[in-house]
DNA sequence: CCATCAAGTAACTGTTTAGTTACCGACTTG
DNA sequence: CAAGTCGGTAACTAAACAGTTACTTGATGG
């Protein structure tokens, strides 16, 4: 298998790195686990996620998973936290105070949107950890932290908004999260059943234009003054 | 479903009486199994929902429930049929036709709303068929023709209101529809995380409240011309 | 150059699970 | 009342499962 032309360089001052170490990697390893869990809990839940399945698809085997994680519910709480921290950190390069109170929030809708869009395991995994009744969100210590900020940035935005009169009085920042991520939560983590019950292929590029548009024109006319 | 009521009577002066079929009722046996179905797949998925778990919450065995409804697959499809007709029903119920159009439509979205909070295992079964890309209730026959009414209803308030200028001429049904389930889904079912999150309880009556207002506001708000 | 330790494999174990079979007992009917 | 049917019970089976153990391989450093 070790058909690798490269020399058996040794001793080398750094650590063996990426060309010789096709075989042993133990950070490879790792990753690869976590992310061949996070298909596995976000297409199966956590009542039917396998580890065995999870082993596979890592191109491992479940020796490693219980060497590097603990066991299958640690492996799901980091999938979890990892899945989160995926999502706050991007929407924190958004900077969504840089602009006008307007565009700052239908920037934050777009961003959001997009985000659903493009990683459906993230909406999977809230679901099943919701299913539990965050079971295993509520022990961890890392992602408390992480929302604070983001309620705090758009607070700001929206008080800037009153002071210019655009926005009324009675916006709450909560509401205004929970109104973008409501409309793109449904329409995509729902949209088998949806698209079934109401015999249109809800996933279409012209209803999800149709849909982004809609998501930005209501969470604004929601609080515009 | 089967709307004889009560036990078989036969064509004998005396029938089986209560007390008599205390041991022995093949209608309320199933229906037990049917209601503990509904819990056990609401509570954990069909991935982790346990048939030996169902029987016990049924109070009988798995003989009986592999009689009345095949396997587990089919029974699960049995609950998940049950759980979209008692809510198309009970919308039906309403008539929002018979109201003004703002009316209408703040009715269908309080009762949505209502309903939804009344019935999580029906946003839990949702949220279970959906993880599995709707891969039973595609072949569910029974439930197609359930929803065309609904929209169909919804579409014509939507004129009648266009025609008195109160809302807008984009304003789409469907749209319509998803806004306000949306709203509501998303905040319902998860709750566990975003009250973890947050640090906010929104199961608190004073948030319940708060957030039922604004569902229909925003919805009004979304179509008013 | 060999002792050591970490990365990795694969077979195994005890338990749980969906689904089955053998049987029971009450009621109906010919 | 014999025979059959139907509602119901409980023990069983084969497969799947999470987690473990015994072992191999290969790099490193004394």
């Amino acid at each position: 298998m070790n058909d690798n032309g490269e020399n058996g360089q040794k001793k080398s001052s750094r650590r063996p790195s990426q060309e010789r170490t096709a075989q042993r990697d133990p950070e490879r390893t790792r990753a690869a686990i976590l992310e061949a869990a996070t298909r596995e809990f976000a297409e199966n839940g956590m009542g039917g996620a396998r580890v065995d399945g999870i082993a596979e698809r890592a191109g491992t085997n479940k020796r490693m998973l219980y060497h590097y994680f603990g066991d299958k519910e640690q492996l799901y709480l980091r999938v979890l936290e990892e899945a989160y921290v995926g999502i706050r950190t991007a929407e924190r390069a958004l900077h969504i105070g840089d602009r006008s109170p307007e565009e700052g929030i239908g920037e934050l809708a777009l961003f959001t949107w997009r985000y659903f869009l493009q990683h459906p395991e993230f909406l999977s995994l809230l679901g099943t950890e919701n299913l539990h009744r965050a079971r295993w969100l509520r022990q961890s210590v890392r992602l408390k932290e992480l929302h604070s900020h983001l309620i705090g940035e758009l607070s700001d935005v929206l008080e800037r908004g009153k002071k210019q009169g655009v926005f009324v009085e009675t916006a709450d920042p909560l509401h205004v999260y929970l109104t973008i991520a409501s409309l793109g939560y449904f329409y995509l983590s729902n949209q088998y059943t949806l698209s079934t019950i109401f015999g249109r292929d809800l996933i279409e590029p012209t209803h999800l234009n149709a849909w982004e548009r809609h998501i930005v024109h209501v969470t604004l006319a929601s609080i515009k003054g």
